[in-house]
DNA sequence: AAAACAAGTTTGTATTACAAACCGGTTTGC
DNA sequence: GCAAACCGGTTTGTAATACAAACTTGTTTT
């Protein structure tokens, strides 16, 4: 068989659920640190180290490392083909979930 | 490390988009054969199958076989459960994603 | 100087979604 | 009347991935 056309075809880098929060929070505080979305998606560091470098790698997200003192930091923000890609995703699950 | 504590839980059986689909149908159908679904999902059938499979163990829908002359028939409709646990999903992403 | 801590990253594992192969029966072609 | 194609699915194999746990690199504390 190879009958295979997407219908419902969605942007799986955003619809995952700890990323979609990360984007969620990112494209309302442009610029957010580690620590601060650590606290805010209580995600474990290990994953939010990971979704970020998935949504970085998707160009989604622009993560710069500095230092604060001695202190190393992360700050990330979301693209404007993150912020592109979000508000497509949520015109499409809106338009899609408003059909009752 | 061990600071575990769910945000954004979504269900996750109903979020997979071909499952999201599937449910949608059938919360408006109530009652669809294999075939009609295969069409309006666009899934091939190994993976309507499977999907099925996982909504019926979740006890999200309720899968009823006959036959329609010698040809086998499987008819699919949502259970209460399912019902209601799409009809949780939906407020969740909708009031999630409300909050510009 | 050793132990605890901070800010992340890497690794290991179990779950998965999808495609491809399979299967039992039925119809069609010859 | 029997082989080949078709129907309506199910099972299997595999690559991707989400999460937790272990590790790392550097810095305070004691």
């Amino acid at each position: 068989m190879k009958d295979n056309q997407p219908i419902l075809e969605v942007d799986r880098i955003i619809h995952e659920p700890a990323r979609l929060l990360i984007v969620t929070i990112l494209s309302m505080a442009e610029k957010a640190d580690f620590l601060f979305l650590l606290n805010e998606t209580g995600l474990t560091r290990g994953n939010l180290s990971t979704h970020l470098s998935k949504l970085e790698a998707a160009g989604y997200v622009n993560i710069e490392k500095s230092f604060r003192g001695k202190i190393p930091q992360t700050l990330c923000s979301l693209t404007p083909a993150g912020q592109e890609a979000f508000e497509k995703y949520r015109k499409q699950i809106n338009q899609f979930l408003k059909r009752t």
